[in-house]
RNA sequence: GGAGGGGUUGCCGAGCGGUCAAAGGCAGCAGACUGUAAAUCUGCCCACUCACGUGUUCGAAGGUUCGAAUCCUUCCCCCUCCA
């Protein structure tokens, strides 16, 4: 048995996060002097996170399972500056208020795939505006700038690609990976953090941290960062008609969540698996094996496990129900949305209803949607737009009302 | 401060007095084929209208024209080069 932290790399590296560290033989030293604690910062730009932060997430739930101690840092005060890293513009200022409700709502999503609590490797929750926010400014720059060198941070990558593109980097922004690098200096301080890990993207901003940490104060710190995920076919993970993917209820349904993992690639099932679930290896890798219909089964297994991770054995598997039922049965029922008719039966048009359940954003829209044939009322295609509804598609109190082959809802009488 | 180049329907990007609701590509939606996959092919893709059509669009406001995204004026914003 080697040291615990050549596990987490190795951890790491057999999930599929092909972690790069920033010095993997001093973190094996570090890992033997016990339980490492680790950090991952993220930006409270909605109320939510989504699954493209969810690698990150199974870093730190992966920290945790190897014995370590993983911090959430919410960037309640770096998200109103605004990360230059890996954007070639910069976004709208954000108001404190609005992070604030975002840093609540975000928590809430979260308990499942990290563990909180007391314990000596329970994951801590905390917020840089706790301790951002009341530096005054001539301290930060007699204290943190004295160490940054402009010469330095112009090299950085995400800087040197503003200029670069003779794109604007406000000095607002540049300041970003200063208060990024005292984070990590604070949580050495206050938590005995000595690692940090992120995507790619933010080398540059975990470095900076690290040699503040030695300048300011001689520490060894640590750093490991993973590649962008993108799926087999080239796109950039985590969107679903052209939607972010988010892990909040109140914004994705457990029932949407589960449908979008059912709904991915062949070449990404392995993939997925290893990095989004815990299960056995062996057992990713009997299900990667599987071929033609029998993949399916995988994708199955897939949306079950991630959405058990995030919403609960139970949501996942009211999920998984509802879908086989849609789709395998042709029944409906579970998570299937309900949508009362806008109108009285024997009144109310097609295109109306169509409009009103979402399925369509114009009357015109959902006009050419029933002439392209793509709505069917209980399974038959509708024909006729100027379609009134009445009691004889509502046969048993509710009908069926489906676009393509993947969204459904029941309607019910006003 | 001086000299130029731009701002077009989600994005990229044509158009440069009528035939322009505006080419093409991407994204998206639907149909076919399938396995709730990928690839491919087809249709749709500002709004209202069964439809003929009508109403709002091409940074903003005015103007010239029978007629403007296209010409003129002013304004706002972006970029490049020179100081």
């Amino acid at each position: 048995m080697t040291s615990p932290t050549l596990d987490l790399l190795h951890f790491l590296a057999e999930r599929g996060h092909n972690p790069t560290c920033t010095d993997a033989d001093g973190l094996a030293r570090e890992a033997c002097k016990g339980t490492i604690t680790g950090y991952i910062g993220f930006d409270a730009t909605a109320d939510s996170l989504t699954i493209g932060n969810m690698t990150g997430l199974m870093m730190l739930r992966r920290l945790q399972l190897a014995g370590h101690k993983p911090i959430v840092l919410m960037g309640g005060a770096t998200t109103l500056v605004g990360d230059p890293s890996g954007k070639d513009e910069s976004r709208p200022l954000i108001t404190p208020e609005i992070v604030t409700s975002n840093i609540a709502s975000i928590k809430t999503g979260l308990a499942r795939l990290i563990r909180f609590g007391e314990g000596k490797t329970d994951a801590l929750l905390l917020n840089n505006a706790d301790w951002l926010m009341g530096k005054g400014y001539i301290d930060m720059l007699r204290e943190v700038g004295l160490h940054f060198t402009i010469n330095r941070m112009l090299t950085m990558d995400s800087v040197k690609l503003r200029l670069d593109r003779e794109q604007p980097l406000t000095f607002l922004e540049f300041n970003y990976m200063i208060m990024q690098g005292y984070d990590f200096v604070h949580l050495r301080d206050h938590y005995g953090c000595t690692l940090q890990m992120g995507g790619s993207d933010q080398w540059g901003n975990i470095i900076q941290g690290v040699e503040l940490g030695r300048r300011m104060k001689g520490y060894e710190l640590f750093g490991i960062t993973q590649p962008l995920l993108t799926t087999a076919s080239g796109e950039k993970m985590g969107k679903s008609a052209g939607n972010a993917v988010w892990i909040n209820a109140n914004r994705k349904s457990p029932y949407d969540f589960w449908q979008y993992w059912r709904n991915c690639e062949d070449a990404d099932v392995g993939r997925w698996l290893r990095l989004f679930t815990d299960l056995p290896l062996d057992e990713v890798k009997r299900l990667e094996a599987l071929r033609d219909r029998e993949i399916n089964d995988a994708k199955k297994v897939l949306a079950t496990e991630v959405t058990a991770l995030v919403h609960g054995r139970e949501a996942a598997e009211a999920a998984a129900k509802t879908a086989q039922d849609a789709f395998e049965k042709g029944a409906i029922g579970g998570d299937i949305p309900v949508s009362i008719l806008p109108g009285p039966l024997g009144q109310v048009g097609i295109i109306d209803v169509v409009v009103s359940v979402g399925f369509a954003s114009s009357r015109g829209e959902a006009r050419k949607l029933i002439q392209g044939g793509g709505i069917r009322l209980n399974d038959e295609k509708v024909a006729d737009p100027q379609l009134i509804l009445s009691d004889s598609q509502f046969p048993s109190g509710e009908a069926k009302l489906s676009k393509g082959q993947k969204h459904i809802v029941r309607l019910k009488p006003a």
